[in-house]
Formats: C-alpha cells, sequence, structure tokens
DNA sequence: TTTCATCTAGACTGTGTGGTCTATAAAGTA
DNA sequence: TACTTTATAGACCACACAGTCTAGATGAAA
C-alpha cells in the first residue's frame, strides 16, 4: 500500500505517450468509488475524477463500465486474500488467524476509514443475476472469499487439529457471518454488538 | 393472497372517479418490483405497469419514487411480521418456531417463486447512506427483523427456558446468519448449504 | 527531424429517467 | 342536468448518463 514505488521499472516502455497517471493507483481509485457508491450510482465521471485517468483512457484499458467494475471485484478479492495469507505467516494458530480475519472485519465495517459494507457483499446483493458477465466476477469472488476463509482451518485439518469435513462446514458458516455482519453494520449496528456475535461464532468453531 | 376480495366495502366511496387500480395489490407489486430490480435499476415506468395505476396516481399515492420505495420496504417488514405472529400461534415450542422461521428463509432464498434475495438486505447494501429518508426506513425495517426474531426468544425467556441476555444475544446472532445467507445464496449457495449454516445455528440456540 | 503509437481533454450524441402537466373520463352530489 | 372531485392516458421536459469521436500532446524509434 505505502510501499515506495518503484519509478521507472525495467520493463521496456511502450512506444507512445506515457500515461499520465499510476495504473496500480488508478485500479485502487476505481475499486474505492465502487465501493462507495455501487454500480449504477457510480458514474464514469466519477471514476475519470477518481482515478485521475482520461475517460478514453479507461475505456481503452477496460473496455466498458462492466469491464471497470469486474476489475474492481477482482482487485478487492485479490487484497483479501493477500491479507489472510499475511496472517497465516504471521500467526500460526488457526483459531487466532480466524479471530484476526474477524476482527479485522469487524474494525473495518464500523471504522471510519473505509467506504460501508463490503464491495462484494454490496455488488453481489446489487447486481447478481442482471449480467452475465458481472454475474460470473461476482460468483469467483465469493467462491474466492469462502475459499480464503478455509485456508487456515485446511491448515489446521492438515495438522489434524479438525476434520476436513469441518473445515468445510465452518469456512461457509463463517461466510455466513460475516456476510450477514455487513448488512447490519450498514444498518447502524456497532463494533462491540458485532464482536459479540464473532465471540459466538468462535466458540462453534473451537467446538469443532 | 389468493383470498376473496370484498368488493364494496361499506366504507363510504370518496367523491371522484374510483381508481382502476386495487390498493393493496399495487403495493404489492410495487414492492416485488423493487425487490426484483433494486431501487436505481427499477424504473417508474416499470411500477406503472405492474401495479397497473396511473403514472399520476402513483405520484398522488407516494409523493415520489422515494415515497414508493419506503412504502414497499414497510410492507415486506410488515409481511415478516405478521408471518411470524402466524408461526408463533401455530407453534409453542421456541426452538421449532425458529426452525420454521429459518426454514422458510432457506426455501424462500433457494426456491424459484420469488425474487432473488431479500427486499430489506438488497436495499440496505444499496442504499444505506444515500438518503436520509430510505437510510430512515431502512433502520427501521432491520430494527424490526431483529425485534422479530427476538419475540419467540423473549417469550422463551419469559417461561424461564433462557436468559434475557441470551434472547437479545441470540436475536442478533441469527439475525447476522439470515443477513449472510441472503448474500450466499444469491452468489449460488444451495438449499442443503443453507440448510447446514441454519443447523448449525440451532446447535447455538439449544445450548443457550 | 520525422514518423508513429499512445495518451489527453473535452465536446458530442442518443437514450433513458424522474417528475410535471394537460385533456379527458368516470363517479358522486345537488 | 349541471357541478365537483378524483383518476387516467400519455405527451412533455430538463437532465444525467454511457459511450464515441476528434484534435492535439507527448514520447520512443527510425
Amino acid at each position: 500500500m505505502s510501499s515506495p514505488k518503484v519509478i521507472d521499472q525495467d520493463k521496456k516502455r511502450p512506444r507512445g505517450r506515457p500515461k499520465g497517471f499510476d495504473d496500480a493507483a488508478a485500479k485502487d481509485a476505481i475499486m474505492m468509488t465502487f465501493w462507495q457508491n455501487g454500480y449504477r450510482a457510480t458514474s464514469l465521471d466519477d471514476l475519470v475524477k477518481a482515478s485521475g485517468a482520461a475517460r478514453a483512457s479507461l475505456y481503452q484499458s477496460y473496455g466498458d463500465k462492466r469491464g471497470l467494475f469486474i476489475a474492481a471485484i477482482e482487485n478487492y478479492s485479490q487484497k483479501f486474500a493477500d491479507w489472510v495469507t499475511q496472517a497465516m505467516q504471521d500467526e500460526p494458530d488457526t483459531v487466532l488467524v480466524l479471530e484476526r480475519i474477524l476482527g479485522a472485519s469487524v474494525a473495518r465495517l464500523t471504522g471510519g476509514d473505509m467506504p460501508d459494507g463490503c464491495l462484494r457483499c454490496n455488488s453481489t446483493l446489487e447486481m447478481a443475476g442482471a449480467d452475465p458477465l458481472i454475474d460470473k466476477a461476482l460468483k469467483t469472488a465469493n467462491q474466492d472469499f469462502v475459499d480464503t476463509i478455509r485456508r487456515p482451518l485446511v491448515r489446521a485439518a492438515e495438522r489434524g487439529e479438525i476434520s476436513v469435513q469441518d473445515a468445510d462446514r465452518l469456512s461457509v458458516y463463517l461466510t455466513a457471518l460475516v456476510n450477514g455482519m455487513v448488512v447490519l453494520a450498514r444498518s447502524g449496528a456497532d463494533e462491540s454488538t458485532l464482536q459479540t456475535i464473532v465471540d459466538d461464532a468462535l466458540v462453534q468453531v473451537k467446538q469443532a
């Protein structure tokens, strides 16, 4: 995120005029804009302003509004997967990894530094079934989320701490809870309310 | 729903030309339309067609698109509350009432006879924070849902079966799970997957 | 320096939208 | 039969939007 960007990488620069904006930063800005407003309430002008890229450049890079949205969803998914990879490296204990993941979710859902809700959940309820390509991206993102939550549980299963069946079952169960907390948070639930839910859910995990 | 409508009730008929559509049926049709498409993707033309009412009549009755939407949300909330009232009359046992509620949710989320998802959840993730009046209606609807789920639990507490604290805690917990299942269902989860979640959650309830 | 590929700035266009307005139809009341 | 009230049908308007296009800017390659 805040790592010093390597300017002028060795990668050969293409022929024409160089972009006047940073690709990765623009991608993040586009993600944040869709996250903030939703798909339909985001205009191309919003994306142009947020990304710093020219309108035509966005069309050049992403095809159309739908392409921008799908890229945003993929970007969002990837960030979560990367975060969990890091958490699993930092924390060997399964329950503590899950505590971190769920605790970070609660913090983010109730903290003011990010847009409300979750781009994946927001988008799923706004757009599932409305467009084939978006639908596919959403299905992938939702499956990726379950798979990502599942990773620490699979590690626990490999260690013989729980069964593979429990890993599967719990990963879906915890996904449901996180998804549900997103809706609760957007309807005004505070941090302690959500944390109580997480604590109750972890009891479920520890019993497995 | 399909009960024979009493035509020409005793209520004195107002002076002017009578409405060419059924008020209650129109209200339901409006609810279904918003449920199907979401707020922003629903046009006034959609609502005119679905309700059978004239465009001007809708504006006369509801003020504007936002008023139509808020009425739809209130209508939706009321239907759920009525359903639970009935279920509590039919079934005295607390856990069995909750089983019915959650089971019906699973059936509806995976059955094809209703629009996808849940109008309350869909609308919350699409519109929370976007408009003050809609926001208020959504907060009310979400609080009503928790309160409605809470009713069988409060009845159990009054009977001394569980503590009031557990009733409060579990009502929020189960709300989170239902909300979460809505997202899961819209991302393609099948009935048995959701039913497994419900079964796991009911274990939690029985332990209280 | 010229050429070529790419990016930029923003004008432009067709379509769809929420909301209003007008003319008319259908009922009750006097 | 007039008069009043309410609903209907649909034309109408101003606006916002996604997407396209054009003219010019910028840099590498020749």
